[in-house]
DNA sequence: TGTATTTTGCCAGTGACTGGCAGATTGGCC
DNA sequence: GGCCAATCTGCCAGTCACTGGCAAAATACA
């Protein structure tokens, strides 16, 4: 593998588990890059395979689709965040609890992740496979987070429509504010990336109750 | 083909044109028992089109792919909600007007849909990649609404995200609504499916503002 | 009945993805 | 350092969804 080391990182891990990290990481580096340049249709596995130098036996013991390469900075998120929120103990709103178990999510993840993850959503804003992808998993990701409030709240969503509902505000919020936030992007190249993006989101996240309050005439049932 | 003829619809049509649409009807229906019966992922794209009797290129002639096919009832009501709101005329709030889109959408389909639609919706329950693509369909047809109700509205979705949301209150609202509606059809066959679910749609519609409002202390956004 | 247009079937191919098995690499133990 | 067990990797052969091209069949229309 032509991979130099990355550095500092978990020296912890025995060497076999950050031999399988760099690896998987490599993949995803790659990937990206290659589908950005030459776009992801037109890029096949074999090429992917071959530049990183690895079998494609092997990169499905990494992955398990084609698409899921090109999303994993996505992936990172919502691994993150289901995370956060399954350590959550609730008591009080949910919604800014979302909005902060979001906001550490994006803080705990690596530094340079806020830069290929809007690589990542800019190749699949592009790419019709990529944004079905990204439509599944991101429904995933819902019933995930439902279901766990569910638990710890004790709420039998059967009856109870409200915490989905909010589920659904929480999702609408992340993905308005990620789309504010790559469209602040899009014509310059800025830095501290991660911090902008929770902004954004927390922004949407606020702007919520308003939002909705502000429109009686659009949101009441009968004028 | 081994198809009886359909009976009297549409005597307007040419011959060619009443035969594309009978095989296309007889690939989804053929489509949809064997995939409930043998499972989706285990039945072969060359079984159906053996059953049916047609070529695997005639198939990709009719569905783009062996999801579509198998959500092709979804395919129908979207499509006929899809139209409905492209010939909406607003004046006055949105959300209860895209709840009767969605009832005459319903209504304007043929008479055996409820039930081949309940029989999709199951199949894809307890298949990942009929997860993946209603998903993916759902997204879509969430941009195609917001898209025609800024046009309509002249409304910039990028400065004001309440027409957004609404559209995710109306799609959720669908979501619940059929949730529901599998849910009082899962134990008893029951007919009059139509108005069953176009009841239990609407009765998420009705519910969306007062679930938002009875819970405060949930939804608010500081306690 | 003849002709133009559309639809269909066949063929051969690409590319994503999988199971099985042999060989290499690594971790733990002496 | 050397050895065994566990794990990881690569190769092979195969399945299946999906596609372009071209010739044959079916249909519309005169």
């Amino acid at each position: 593998m032509t991979v130099e080391p990355l550095g500092n990182e978990e020296p912890a891990l025995p060497l076999r588990e950050r031999k399988k990290l760099r690896t998987r990481r490599v993949l995803a580096d790659t990937a990206l890059r290659m589908f950005l340049e030459r776009g992801f249709d037109e890029t096949t596995l074999e090429d992917l395979v071959n530049t990183v130098e690895v079998s494609v036996r092997t990169f499905f013991r990494y992955y398990s689709s084609k698409e899921e390469v090109a999303m994993a900075a996505e992936g990172e998120l919502w691994e993150a965040y289901a995370a956060e929120v399954a350590r959550l103990r609730i008591s009080g709103p949910v919604l800014p609890r979302l909005r902060d178990c979001y906001a550490h999510a994006v803080r705990g993840l690596s530094e340079d992740w806020a830069e290929r993850y809007l690589a990542t959503r800019r190749l699949a804003a592009r790419t019709p496979a990529l944004r079905v992808h990204h439509a599944g998993t991101t429904q995933d990701l819902h019933e995930r987070l439902v279901g766990m409030l569910e638990d710890e709240l004790g709420i039998d969503g059967r009856e109870d429509v409200r915490l989905r509902l909010i589920g659904e505000m929480a999702l609408a919020s992340v993905r308005y504010g990620t789309k504010n936030w790559m469209r602040t992007r899009e014509h310059r190249g800025g830095s501290d990336d991660t911090e902008t993006l929770i902004t954004e989101v927390g922004r949407a996240f606020d702007a919520l109750p308003s939002a909705l309050a502000l429109s009686p005439d659009t949101l009441a049932r009968s004028g």
